[in-house]
DNA sequence: GCGGCATTATGCCGGAAAAGCATCACGGCG
DNA sequence: CGCCGTGATGCTTTTCCGGCATAATGCCGC
């Protein structure tokens, strides 16, 4: 016995609509013994009559009338299908799963969210705050598409991609009332034996690698006071003078008024803000999401955008 | 371009669920190439790939992944609809429309309903409390299924049919103290002359046509003191003395205690409950509703119980 | 590196099923 | 009674689905 598809259902709901299957017919398109076939058809597999043939028009039974309301939900269900579907293929709908490091993508986050919510709004982000190697993991796993932060070795990256976002020079970040915030950088060997704060080496080992590279051949060794878990403890004991911080120059964002952030003199490599993703599994609302953290302005004023010129 | 059809979903979420071409053409018992071909002509359709192809098994994509949602659903939706129909078609699950007149009813109609109710509990019954005309007009148009009523004129039948569910002789109902209680039937001329309370005419013309059938050819009028438009105010004037009531024995289950019932001595014809139906829009539940008035058994003991025979 | 083993894809053919065409049967209406 | 309109039926045509044989592909083990 043939299964009931779809066809039966377009064709039961336009006669019972028209309670005629010679109109019936010409609105779908079939000539009308077709239609009368297939109408018999179903009826056979569903062994229910579902309209009763008169001479002046056909009548719905009370069979016909609850079929009549399943293939219209059936069939709409079905056509939402495919247009879901399609909306999930081009990226417009669907979810997403994007690790970030907090304090390093203070800047573009909240516009990247903001443009991608506009060009797709039926895209859902979720959000995890990550360790580096969490989101590697993550990534190269499936378990997320996207992962926000600073560029990794290229060892660790193991065939995953990336995409460079936003450079950050590595500032100097100081109370304001502190002796070398008034100048307009602050030179290395100023503060080389200066008391520092820092991240935690159990959670940012990767900070504490940047700061073995910048301190490497002078001699020197970081001398390092305290260790903290967040951006804003950190932003707190600098404020109260435990010591300088050495962070890349987003953290203005999240210090606001409270430090000031000095650029450092002979000018170290800045901080990569990358897009960790594997180009095998890149689904279209990643994509997107990608164009719109790199595209995305900054709309604040005076934070990573070029000083104006001076009005002459 | 052909449309989709639940094939195309049978065949993809077997192929979603095994991940296996091969393995899911055998259990849809297919060949390989013909399933092949059928997600291959479902993917263009919807101009979307849903699976990756690999030489040690295929994967889903994430438009994929929605879609096999999706497909199930819709998948489960028809084969409950097709459940669902046929239930109605027999009589199992559905709505049925049906009048009752208040008072002749009380006796069948809970017993009815609790004995449909376990035979088809998918079925929801709606009851209209209504006077015969209104239900003769709704079963005639389509809008009642059943009205349950006294036996209407042939005339005022107009096509539909009718079935015979009980027969109350006509009684008289006195206050319990009153002189006449004390037999067991009540002479028509002991109540010729007394004063009677009646249903009102406006809504029961029926009775009043009962009443005047009575009457006839005794030479006398009915004394009417009073009219009431419910059986519950109807008994209560009796109770108070008022007058007497001439109703057909079933009010018994309405009154309780607090009246006495007594059968005309000359017995007139007996009042007929039945139910009246089209028989061109008979449905299932209908019938099955119609079976359980039949056949409902009065659990309460002494109403209409044949007296037992006494113990010789 | 190469043969074996799985996978899916392709070409071709036969048959089932759906559509089309012509016609029939039936009921209402002028 | 003939003339619409209805849906049903018989037959043919077309489409398309399924089956078979076989190719192409990628992986694994030897």
């Amino acid at each position: 016995m043939p299964p009931v598809e779809l066809r039966h259902l377009r064709y039961f709901v336009a006669v019972a609509e028209l309670l005629n299957f010679t109109q019936a017919a010409r609105r779908l398109r079939v000539a009308q013994p077709a239609l009368s076939r297939q109408i018999r058809d179903l009826e056979a597999e569903l062994s229910v009559p579902l309209l009763e043939r008169g001479p002046r028009a056909a009548k719905l039974t009370e069979a016909g009338a609850t079929f009549l309301e399943e293939a219209r939900a059936i069939l709409q269900r079905a056509d939402e299908a495919v247009k879901l579907t399609r909306a999930v293929a081009r990226g417009e709908r669907g979810e997403i799963q994007v690790g970030y490091a907090p304090s390093l993508t203070t800047e573009v986050l909240p516009c990247a969210l903001h443009s991608f919510h506009n060009t797709a709004p039926g895209v859902h982000v979720k959000l995890h705050d990550l360790s580096s190697e969490e989101m590697l993991r993550g990534v190269g796993a499936g378990r997320l598409h996207l992962g926000l932060m600073a560029r990794p070795s290229e060892r660790a990256l193991s065939g995953l991609k990336f995409e460079r976002l936003r450079e950050y020079p590595i500032c100097v970040a100081l109370p304001p009332a502190h002796r070398l915030a008034r100048g307009r950088q602050v030179a290395f060997k100023q503060i080389a034996e200066a008391p520092l704060v820092a991240y935690s080496r159990a959670e940012y080992p990767e900070y504490h690698a940047m700061l073995t590279k910048l301190f490497a051949g002078t001699g020197r060794t970081p001398r390092l006071v305290e260790e903290h878990d967040s951006a804003a403890s950190l932003i707190a004991a600098v404020e109260i003078g435990r010591g300088l911080v050495i962070v890349p120059a987003c953290l203005g964002m999240l210090a606001g008024g409270r430090l000031k952030l000095r650029p450092l003199h002979p000018p170290p490599p800045p901080i990569q803000l990358v897009a960790v993703f594997d180009p095998q599994r890149l689904t279209g609302a990643a994509v997107g999401f990608l164009a719109a953290a790199r595209s995305a302005e900054d709309h604040r004023p005076g934070s990573n955008a070029r000083p104006r010129s001076r009005s002459r």
